[in-house]
DNA sequence: TAGAACGTTTAATACGTTTTAAACAATATG
DNA sequence: CATATTGTTTAAAACGTATTAAACGTTCTA
């Protein structure tokens, strides 16, 4: 079986949720695509099936390799090689969603240095400063203490113990 | 005081942050001015400072209010509105962050109701809908349990739920 | 009431990114 | 060895978003 029984629709979705995750939508759509055939496909496979150039396809597969969203493997007889998925999902969104908290604790980084040059702060600005300051220790704690790989388990606790959080809070 | 002492790399830093949030650069690039500035500024203020189209300004602040990053502000023998921003930063940031979240969500929703309707899967696709759908649920329970604000407080502490997970987790 | 001072809207342009088609290089095959 | 098969690179085109300049409507002021 393949995924030519699947609504066209579901790849597009997977690619808008590749989208908001700051890829861009053939990534998305070929890596739903993979996660959705029961076997490894070829680079002429997808070409066919999302109907893109082979240049793309050969570009944006590369990035999934990058990732280990996919993996590329050897099929006895054939010359072409062949994409694999790697069903944890999860995982791949976690991977991604690192690389841009390091983004961001750079920015913030960059941001605080450039700042702390300037030798005639006013007084709200040394205000600021002093928090921006809090925020990046907060996030560098974060990014410290980040696993290498999740598991949906691990995910349940994070859910689990934002619950409680939110049960000592007060209320709005 | 003001911002002319201000580095203009500091500006353009934080330009880039609002980037790696899912926003343009101009939108990032007036919040850092008006965080970095002890008084409000005009419209004015900001297309001469950032050299900026007045049209663009106007757009873009608007987009600030709407995430109440900024705030119309009146003042007393002036005809103009003035901006204030809203130092909450971290506030700032997780409303936006939560914003992407339901996306997400949406996406997710939406690829999996898509995928049910097909009503001939192999088992393989019948296994990844599962994973699917369990990867939904537990979005799902942490978009429903985020707290409408946050504080640099409760960050910390779930930042150090965070380190203790780690602590408990094997060891790559 | 005429003109100035504002902020908003709009249509055109600029810009960066994605995508393509085609040329290319490398390898296998007959 | 010539040709076919495969993946990669490249330059150009297509596309969407961001930005601008200018027109516009409103409000204030003299």
């Amino acid at each position: 079986m393949n995924t030519d029984n699947l609504n066209i629709n579901f790849i597009r979705i997977i690619g808008e949720l590749g989208a908001n995750l700051g890829l861009n939508r053939s990534v998305g759509q070929i890596y739903g695509l993979l996660y959705m055939n029961d076997e490894p496909l070829s680079l002429d496979d997808i070409v066919i099936k999302l109907k893109m150039s082979k240049g793309s396809v050969s570009l944006n597969i590369r990035e999934l390799e990058r990732w280990e969203a996919v993996k590329k493997i050897w099929v006895r007889g054939s010359r072409k090689d062949f994409y694999e998925v790697n069903p944890d999902f999860i995982n791949v969104i976690y991977k991604r969603t690192n690389i841009r908290t390091k983004k961001i604790l750079n920015s913030f980084n960059s941001a605080i240095s450039d700042f702390e040059k300037n030798n005639s702060l006013s007084k709200v600005q040394k205000e600021r400063l002093v928090q921006i300051k809090k925020i990046q220790g907060i996030f560098q704690s974060i990014s410290n203490n980040l696993p290498e790989n999740i598991s949906l388990n691990i995910i349940s606790k994070l859910s689990s113990s934002l619950s409680v959080l939110k049960s000592i809070l007060p209320k709005k």
